[in-house]
DNA sequence: ATAATTAACGTAAATATTACGCTTATAAAT
DNA sequence: ATTTATAAGCGTAATATTTACGTTAATTAT
């Protein structure tokens, strides 16, 4: 939800709402806006629109992103339906929850702020509008179950980045400590990274490699049924509050 | 999608349809039905009704699946909506495809019969309606993903059941052989099968413990964060084409 | 009795995960 | 120049899990 006004009593109405991930610098952040029309001005909300007659919800999804992001070609996954008959008291409006992962860098500053739109760091998220708070700790709980057993993570980091990088998100996601030694083997393990010969000194002396994701041989070993499963991922984490 | 007939071609109209799988006798099957009224009369369809503008999906989903099944209370969860333009060609209609466990020997026959609703193996699955096929291989893929991690697979079986008929279940969703002897001491591993002093000997001489499922240990467990994945069944299961 | 069949139990070998210790490259400080 | 501090990178032993497969048990039919 998060749209302009109602008319009609008995009209379903069918929207589409975006949890926007990014990670900014070892913080798993979430694009939010407030609002400036009614209804809920001056709440916080997620970015959504009504889905047209014409377009399919994520056809909607993807122009209501790239309208406050500028992004195209951005990595989206359904959520769920969010349908209970009162959620919205201005009108009878199902909503289809979408998370999108972005590579925090890319997106245009001027179009967020004209937007009033901001990044929140996760754990920091403010009250938001409807259910949407809960859609947010479902998408957590999706992004962390998708992780294990799939590389999606790479969505949310620059082209070229670090293991320590890598190392950092994984623990932003699951909000746990991952011992590197570990970690670094079993990521190369799977065999999609490519070491790159080049270095970032941005938050070391000795600087760390580059590397960047493999997406044929990842391919290619999807169809080869190997499994990105990661176990150290699985156990004792920190739950969703 | 599977209703009436439409009217109005510029209103956007909510759908669920429900894949039910059921499980007999070492055979998964899923419950479709024969259309006997326009449009596609004669043709194989899922289960679906519109979404009524004062009900959620899911009343709307148990709603049917009481109509033409008779139970009440049975495992259901939503899998994705099915929202292209035109995916159906009467009108614009999303539909949520929520795919449900039945325990195949309770359903109430005579009302599956009047509905010319039928048990279809799902390796014989017919041609169904628009794009009922796909929701079909959408939700033996997420079935196959949540029986992974969560002993989802007991709502197809009887309340009380024994390990060889565990197996088998597993065995046709994953359409894969698995060893007896790994199969049986990785299940009781978990802790959440009660054995029973009772035995079922309608498949062998010797006769097999029936167990039941401790549904309270269960989310006891689940609760402390113990994790139900079986790693056997990640790897090398058959695709689904 | 014996054979045939499914169920149930056990154990060794192969793999994978976990918990650490140690070295390396470099900039900043002395 | 040398030392120091720090993150990065590499390796290895201990532990746990999975896999492969041999054996015994209960029962009915012959």
């Amino acid at each position: 939800m998060s749209k302009d006004s109602y008319s009609s009593q008995d009209k379903m109405h069918l929207a589409t709402d975006c949890i926007i991930f990014g990670f900014d610098n070892g913080i798993l952040k979430l694009l939010i806006f407030k609002r400036s029309i009614a209804p809920y001005k001056g709440a916080f909300s997620l970015i959504g629109s009504f889905v047209k007659i014409n377009e399919s919800i994520d056809s909607a999804a993807e122009r209501v992103l790239e309208e406050i992001t500028g992004l195209k070609n951005v990595y989206m996954e359904e959520l769920k339906t969010y349908n209970s008959v009162h959620r919205d008291p201005g009108a009878r409006c199902v909503s289809v929850g979408q998370y999108a992962l972005i590579k925090i860098n890319d997106y245009d500053k001027d179009l967020v702020e004209k937007h009033n739109a901001m990044w929140y760091p996760f754990n920091e998220l403010p009250d938001l509008v409807l259910d949407h708070n809960q859609m947010v700790k479902d998408a957590l709980a999706r992004l962390r179950r998708k992780t294990r057993y799939q590389p999606i993570g790479f969505e949310l980091l620059p082209t070229k980045f670090t293991l320590p990088q890598l190392q950092s998100l994984y623990e932003a996601i699951f909000q746990k400590k991952i011992d590197s030694r570990n970690f670094r083997k079993k990521v190369l393990s799977f065999g999609v990274l490519i070491k790159l010969n080049e270095k970032d000194r941005s938050s070391s002396k000795k600087g760390a490699f580059l590397y960047k994701f493999d997406h044929e041989k990842y391919e290619e070993l999807v169809t080869k049924g190997i499994n990105f499963e990661v176990r150290s991922f699985i156990n004792n984490y920190e739950p969703i509050i």
